[in-house]
DNA sequence: ACACAACTAGAACGCCGTTCCATAATATTG
DNA sequence: CAATATTATGGAACGGCGTTCTAGTTGTGT
């Protein structure tokens, strides 16, 4: 009988052909396709070619695409987190945030991955050290959860627009620039009644340093958890 | 010469046929598809099999799939955000939040489109109230993108990822409760030492109510924006 | 009645994820 | 060392997708 194809690989004790495949392999080779040719580069067909194989062979290793893209993000998430280096609970919180931030913008895919990704390593991994440094700045047990929630979503929820309007500029074949002004010439043009923040707005989003205001904001969220501990400790 | 499909309608001045094709039949049958079927079930073939026409015909009214999408993404909320009363500042806030968290939760295709759409319309429709609520708080100009930023990432981070656990356990055949006693699980059995936060937080996942911890981090956020507010008076 | 534009519908193209299966490489057994 | 079972490979094939093409139909203006 036929075992079904692996998954999960039996820790690789003797040593196989040298060009053998592996899972390690397609995932390196999985990210280097995704970083340069985004995400609807990761094909079966152009995995295997630059591995010098066929689709198949790729399927002994990994159980569909969903899973290879779970692992890459994971395998992403994994190395950015380990080189957060710990100290004040604030100072390493902004460190995760400004990690997190880079790291998706870099791989853009990883924030669209993050989304459809299982709930369990990669969500984790961000999760875990967030959640310590929330408990480590003396946030009562009943609210930590509000906390780390609001952490969680707004730095993963302004890199993945970040990321987004990347590969939007880079679609349309803008720079950064460029395109900051096309959605700034767009806002300015709506109706003046109807729209007067966004208009207003417009202004500012013209030439804004994203990673700046990332920051920022971040700071809102962080007094915010602050002023609620000292509020429950009045 | 044959003028290439249109995607923008010539207002339609004179009459038709009674079963004619047009953009506003296309959208409403796409959103019930999204509904009923799941973003996987929104193709041209079933669209155009429920319109009884080609896929071709809807290329006439429709310019691809990513802008059928959009604006299936912004009548949903177009809707949603009509039906928001607008009373104070911080309770429009609520509102809008509790708005786009149902909203979301009840087509769950409006999240992921949210993230792929184009940076104009959808996005505006949210940005423009919000934007309006935060100004009417009282937050100096300079403060306000920073504001406005953490609102929108988190409203829209934490529904998202609400809206993608419901799929995921809808994947697996689960509902809700048994879902999140899986993923409760999950996270108990990881080591004790290296996640001591998600094992603690397991806990708490097991039966809590996604909503109501949805507003409790919202009021994090705004307690954030207004003590960086009272801040800036002094 | 005729010409021309607006619109329809379905066949066809190329690509995708995935499955299947004949084969090769390696490990295990007698 | 031969024989056999297991593990691994790779390419062909399947069904379905978004999209394009085009022959045809419906409606309008003259």
């Amino acid at each position: 009988m036929a075992a079904p194809p692996r998954t999960v690989q039996p820790a690789r004790s003797v040593k196989r052909r040298e060009d053998s495949l592996s899972r390690a392999r397609i995932l390196e080779a999985s990210i280097e396709l995704l970083d340069t040719c985004g995400e609807e580069g990761l094909t079966f067909r152009a995995l295997s070619e630059r591995l010098a194989t066929g689709p198949g062979a790729i399927y002994w290793h990994v159980a569909n695409k969903s899973d290879l893209l779970t692992a890459a993000c994971d395998a992403i998430l994994a190395r950015t987190m380990d080189a957060v280096a710990i100290t004040t609970p604030e100072a390493t919180i902004r460190a995760v945030a400004s990690a997190l931030f880079d790291a998706i913008d870099k791989h853009p895919w990883v924030g669209s991955a993050l989304t459809t990704a299982a709930v369990l390593s990669p969500i984790v991994r961000i999760l875990e050290p967030i959640g310590q440094q929330v408990c480590a700045l003396g946030v009562p047990d009943e609210q930590q959860w509000a906390a780390v929630s609001a952490l969680m979503a707004y730095i993963l929820g302004v890199s993945r627009q970040n990321a987004a309007n990347g590969q939007l500029a880079r679609t349309q074949g803008l720079d950064r620039s460029c395109f900051l002004a096309s959605v700034s010439d767009a806002w300015s043009q709506l109706d003046a009644s109807a729209y007067p923040f966004t208009r207003s707005a417009a202004g500012h989003i013209r030439d804004h340093d994203d990673r700046v205001d990332f920051l920022a904001g971040l700071d809102v969220v962080l007094r915010g958890i602050g002023s609620s501990r000292r509020r429950s400790h009045a």
